[in-house]
DNA sequence: AAAATAAACTGATCCGGCGCAACTATTTTT
DNA sequence: AAAAATAGTTGCGCCGGATCAGTTTATTTT
């Protein structure tokens, strides 16, 4: 299990990543019931999965790729949080009020998705509770995410922020200290709730200070340390 | 079951308000071992519940009174929600990686609190499935609830986060439009993400423009359509 | 009731970060 | 390969809001 809030600060994060299979825990018969009540659909890089205000469905198993959950507005966007494979998504709306999903989902990359009815699903809930108890413990975490990344927007400035989010893509994401991003830099901004502009003056100043390498696309972090204590303080 | 995000745009609402209740699910067996294994206890006005990054040892059910639950740090505060009676609170610890508190909870008036042994809330999760089920939907509903105000924060300015927020308190807190404030302005400013002058200030010209009346703590919501406009349009 | 403390308010100043416009580089389309 | 569209970059001006420094008004304390 991850640490998501440790001693030091309030942590930035927006990937969620779950080793645990929830399939597992599911007895033989359910796992039969899941299987013909699902599909498995392959999305391409950019695509949208499912729509903000759209009827609910579905519940979606990533089970390849990279996603964004995100919100739009107008002009305004807000990235909730990136998936990674093996993440459940889309459960926000098991019980929502009216069964509208309250967010909408695009690819980063190619992505597998296993598309469960939200009823059997939600019957599974009802009958099993080690699976429901593992479904609480899912939502839990990414609430204790939320909670972190919601004090970092708007409690932090620009440089805290972009610290933040350098270090949650390396840590979580790619688990590397360096990586091709496949976001754009407006992506970039609307993780970090900042303007393009600002993140490409904000990566440039990074970069010309020795905390990152960058060309185009590729990202190295080279002073972890440092980009921690600008991400601690602000 | 309140409707958290309508089809006009993303609500900003800060307050939890169940009306199911969590009790009516268990067995008689269980409710003895709930009773058993939980005290009520008194909290005076301004006393606090928990700190965050304590160990967390019991679910918190606010049978009275009216909290804050946030984060603090340094000297940034973020008032994560407002919790009215029938509240549990304090369910993102039951599973968190280290058992810790992810945040503070203060009285804002005389509240009871009775706290629930988390082991044994653990354990009734994970045996009474209808019980695990009622509570996914209340993390549900907190979740689609922390995206909006999510989104409030971080993309609205001064005058629509106001808005929100008075119409969040008028609706969901008092029901009423005109109601007696027991936040400070400071508070108000970390519930909006703004410093305190610049509540002081807005509100100023709310009443100014008609939009509120105001006499010290007594607030009145005047013209309530414009007040969504202002929402709305951020 | 006086003193002390905290909360509410006001004005002046300053700057972080946004938005615009223009330009370049890269990718996609035809 | 040329054209079009998208993404990345830079400079500049401006303004929303924070911060600071103070005054006034409430609320506690003694």
């Amino acid at each position: 299990m991850i640490q998501l809030n440790d001693a030091k600060g309030i942590s930035h994060c927006t990937v969620f990543d779950s080793e645990t299979s929830w399939y597992d825990l599911l007895t033989d018969d359910e796992k039969i019931v899941i299987n013909e009540n699902s599909v498995s659909i392959t999305f391409k890089k950019g695509e949208t999965v499912c729509k903000r205000g759209a009827f609910a469905s579905h519940i979606y198993f990533l089970e390849d790729g990279l996603v964004k959950v995100y919100l739009e507005e107008k002009n305004k966007n807000l990235i909730l949080m990136l998936a990674i494979k093996n993440n459940l998504l889309g459960m926000a709306a098991i019980f929502d009020g009216n069964n509208k999903l309250p967010y909408s989902i695009t690819t980063y990359t190619d992505s597998i998705v296993r598309m469960i009815d939200i009823n059997i699903f939600r019957q599974l809930l009802k009958q099993n509770s080690a699976f429901s108890y593992h479904v609480i413990n899912l939502l839990n975490e990414k609430t204790a995410q939320i909670y972190g990344r919601f004090f970092s927007l708007t409690q932090k400035q620009l440089h805290g922020r972009l610290a933040d989010i350098l270090l949650c893509l390396s840590n979580r994401i790619f688990k590397s200290t360096s990586f091709e991003l496949p976001l754009s830099r407006a992506d970039l901004g609307d993780l970090t709730g900042m303007s393009t502009e600002s993140i490409i003056r904000m990566m440039k100043e990074f970069k010309d200070d020795g905390l990152i390498g960058m060309h185009c696309k590729n990202i190295e972090l080279l002073d972890i340390a440092r980009l921690e204590r600008i991400s601690e303080f602000g």
